[in-house]
DNA sequence: CTTTTTCTGGATCTACTTATCCAGTTATAA
DNA sequence: TTATAACTGGATAAGTAGATCCAGAAAAAG
């Protein structure tokens, strides 16, 4: 995976988020439901949306979570960046002191791939996304840890 | 980073090994003193190559390792997938059953960027990389505990 | 055959990510 | 003000990647 599982697990929740109509929420009971997130991890996950200013946690009757901003105004790198992920990452090989002047070996074509990559996801909003995924048709991916059996 | 580190050091490890002359080997002391990976661990990453077969492990006096094939042989493609690095990776969402006839949201931009990663590293081979990174120059970065970040 | 070199492989340790538990806080409605 | 809904946040557990330790096993040299 290209992603790592928080990523994923915020992207499923912005996708939904990106769908309601302004004004509206969801709980975290509903969210973790149709994003087959775990409730309480999601509510971590969600915790660092909020923390980034992209989304809204309302307490008490009736709250739950929306956009602070309209989707086009929500970078997929906002989203990742929150998320921690770290897009502009470094050299293939790890060195520090690797750049235009004193590149490593793959240094140009690596670059020019993570500076596609940036590109993209600084262009990318998530009015761009569309309508989020269905729960259902595209089943969640059951992530076996070792321990999980299936019922019979 | 867009790689793991077990990734990183095994990129290093071939770069190095992809410097030497025909014939010639290098033991792991000094594999791990030219890459900057920890010996031990270098030790574990190095039989994963030598399992994929894309390095020959010798045992004994004058022993170490070598590539098998020549460089030009060796793909870029063949060097991630020994070190356990999926590049065709899947959904940015991780629902499993996602694909062409029932895409999720981000499946066309996604599948296209997963693709031109996977043409490239089918395309580049250990001989396209040129000199392995000096020690020295391009400092090996110090895995100081509390200084790093990780993700993907 | 013994010694030395060097890779192999199991066991263990640590840090980080993912997951869960549960008590707290805030907000709404009656 | 009370009850209830719902997010917040600390503590903790489970799982995995990264790292280390150390006892083999194999190959070469003497």
């Amino acid at each position: 995976m290209l992603l790592n599982l928080t990523a994923v697990y915020g992207l499923r929740a912005m996708a939904v988020l990106a769908e309601l109509e302004p004004g509206e929420s969801i709980n975290a009971d509903q969210l973790s439901e149709r994003t087959g997130v775990p409730r309480q991890y999601l509510s971590k996950v969600m915790r660092k949306l909020v923390v980034a200013r992209l989304v809204r946690g309302q307490r008490g009757r009736g709250g739950g979570f929306a956009l602070q901003r309209p989707r086009s105004k929500i970078r997929l790198a906002d989203v990742l960046a929150a998320l921690d992920l770290e897009m502009k990452a470094g050299c293939a090989f790890d060195f520090e002191a690797c750049d235009v002047h004193n590149p490593c070996t793959l240094h140009p074509i690596w670059s020019r791939l993570q500076e596609s990559l940036a590109t993209w996801t600084t262009k990318t909003t998530m009015a761009d996304l569309g309508a989020a995924p269905k729960r259902g048709a595209p089943a969640v991916a059951s992530r076996r840890t070792g321990t999980r059996r299936r019922s019979d």
